[in-house]
DNA sequence: CCGGATCCTCCTGGATACTG
DNA sequence: CAGTATCCAGGAGGATCCGG
């Protein structure tokens, strides 16, 4: 009786988009800049402005991600001192729309999350 | 003339939403188990075993996380050895809908990403 | 079988200083 | 103005041991 053992029991290997999908996503700084470019083209300065706490090190690292994923397009214009223009792609926009609708079961269920975490926490000292 | 000069020019402050619910998902392992979970009620060993590569330290605190914010419910059977259930709540079903609009995405968009990728890393080397 | 406690390592990301 | 280069602290997370 030799059993097969289920030979593919990691689930995850199924579909690795999503996985893929949200470390386009997963993290502070590139939503921050999405959400900030989905409002229009940007500049470097203005981007670090409207972003508020960001260094110029993350700023440029993430900014460089986004472009290499083509989600963002960098414009620069050789004049002195420099100017650089930033801007959703056709692509950039289509994940900000789903970046919306994650926002959108925010709006609904995020009372639901915090009304469960004071539960959990107040069980704590029972 | 003093100008106001844009309080708020922190676009972020607009919408805290957004940024609090992608602290929700925005991380491999919550998605994973939520993935997981997605598929049905399942023990702490069958969790380890589906995921994969997590450590107990990761998988343990993942599922405090996950519960703690009411989207899975932990269920304790006094037996000996221990047995305990993970499944998702009504919560977390609908949240895990959310990231299969995100999959989506993916599915349509994610060659796009990577043409965009071999792209940039191929001008590196012109 | 489930998971808490500890230790230890590596990587992320901020601060700072410097260029075209 | 728009970055790059360097240094460095703090936290994330794996490995391991133990306890119910």
């Amino acid at each position: 009786m030799h059993k097969p053992e289920t030979p593919t029991s990691n689930l995850l290997d199924s579909h690795p988009y999503l996985r893929q999908t949200l470390d386009l996503v997963a993290d502070k700084w590139i939503v921050a800049a999405l959400y900030v470019l989905s409002h229009g083209t940007k500049r470097y300065s203005e981007l670090q402005r409207e972003i508020g706490d960001i260094s110029q090190r993350m700023l440029t690292r993430t900014l460089r991600d986004l472009e290499r994923n083509g989600l963002i397009e960098r414009q620069v214009y050789p004049v002195i001192p420099a100017r650089v223009e930033y801007s959703l792609t056709p692509l950039g926009q289509t994940l900000s729309q789903v970046l919306k609708s994650l926002c959108e079961w925010s709006k609904v269920n995020f009372q639901d999350v915090e009304a469960a975490r004071n539960q959990y926490d107040g069980a704590e000292l029972d």
